[in-house]
DNA sequence: TAATCGCGATACCTTATGGTTTCATGTCCT
DNA sequence: AGGACATGAAACCATAAGGTATCGCGATTA
């Protein structure tokens, strides 16, 4: 069977990490930024820090004593991948989500 | 934050769940013929065949003594709807993808 | 220099998860 | 009817995962 990325499904099998995701999409944030979004102690934000640069799925970035975190678009190609492999299969929200891109590639 | 479907996303954590999708995109399969694929005790793999409906990604259907499994390719729009966040991120891989789409569309 | 600030890391706890074994039940076939 | 077959379900186990509290350390800043 086709090797599969593991990391980077493991990174969105949770709803912290997605939602991370989604808000790094708009700002870069440092881990106290982040932190501050939810109600869980900084150290548990801390170790979804970990885990989504592991997926790939965001780099850090070390500036004086605060660290940067940024979304990494690219670590989403494993995941993308292995949706391709349902190309046959996509149902009409893909479609929609397709054409949407196609206005905007012409 | 945006409410997330959860489950979807729980259901593509798992390695063996990933394959079993795989194998079910080919041919419909019952649980013992999942089973023979796989080094785990059926025990093992009816669990997996139990998180992958509950995540949308299958349905299962009864005949007789045996039970089919088949691939739900509407149950990954959730997980395709979430992608769509990141619509303005995408790399070049998503592009060729959608490249290919478009082919089939015109 | 001293106090504070932002992080990293460790130890620890609880629950989820993937796995096993075993047993029960319904179905098919002779 | 009786045996074989396919599945479901429960009890149990080990480890992974998410959470907490706590301590240490380099970087800032008053």
């Amino acid at each position: 069977m086709t090797h599969q990325e593991h990391l980077p499904f493991l990174a969105l099998s949770d709803s912290t990490r997605r939602t991370i995701l989604l808000m790094l999409r708009d700002h870069n944030m440092t881990v106290a930024q982040v932190s501050e979004n939810f109600d869980v102690t900084r150290a548990a934000v801390k170790k979804h820090l970990t885990v989504l640069p592991d997926g790939g799925l965001i780099t850090t970035t070390k500036r004086g004593r605060e660290r940067m975190n940024a979304p990494n678009p690219q670590g989403l190609a494993p995941v993308l991948d292995w949706l391709g492999f349902f190309d046959a299969f996509w149902d009409d929200r893909l479609t929609a989500l397709k054409s949407g891109v196609i206005k905007v590639m012409q």
